[in-house]
DNA sequence: TAACATCATCGTATTATTGCGATAAATTAA
DNA sequence: TTAATTTATCGCAATAATACGATGATGTTA
């Protein structure tokens, strides 16, 4: 039996990783908007949405911390903007895993 | 202030809720495996994932709530298969998701 | 300096997810 | 009928996600 298998692979892992920071409307949001506005500061997206600042906030982290996006401080205020680079791994993936059935 | 706004849109919230069924490692496989199988019954998954009988069942009912799969009973065993039609719709959610960037 | 503006982080509460063993349900085989 | 097989569900425990108000950090303006 395969049960002592090495786990997932490396390409299952990371799509499951972007697929978790996909899974609420709010961050969906969140990046439509930035693919739209190119960059934007948080307090753009605080008005836009419907939670708390520290909420979109944290959608923010999450955002970032999966690679989706970047920040770039401009006193007082915190620029986001998509992150070119790791948004198109994340569509290759995508692309790859549902381009298998046909 | 947009504050009152109607949450989210349809498709906004369908690719959310597409990508949180995706958002397991385990789910990944088992959406390839399914893909590569045609079909098979839940036992033929349970024997490759390393967790328990139950918890990959728990997997499978939260992929086919999503739409992702559905299962056909085929006594004494229960045969899974990809349902295209929803597997087509997510393709698209997420093809147009990732398209509006390029 | 003091007040303000912007955003992140903290602490907390609530709910959801994940995984497991045990058990139930349904069918088949002996 | 009894036993075995297959899968779903239940109950539980542990962890993660979500949202909020309050506070902290940082830089700007008065």
């Amino acid at each position: 039996m395969a049960k002592q298998r090495l786990p997932y692979t490396e390409d299952q892992e990371r799509l499951a990783r972007y697929a978790k920071a996909l899974a609420h409307p709010a961050r969906i949001y969140i990046l439509q908007f930035l693919e739209r506005q190119c960059a934007c500061y948080v307090g753009n997206i605080v008005d836009e949405l419907p939670m708390a600042q520290s909420s979109v906030s944290q959608h923010l982290k999450e955002l970032k911390e999966a690679g989706f996006i970047q920040g770039a401080v401009d006193p007082p205020r915190v620029k986001y903007c998509i992150n070119r680079e790791q948004w198109l791994e994340a569509q290759a993936l995508f692309a790859a895993f549902f381009g298998q059935g046909e």
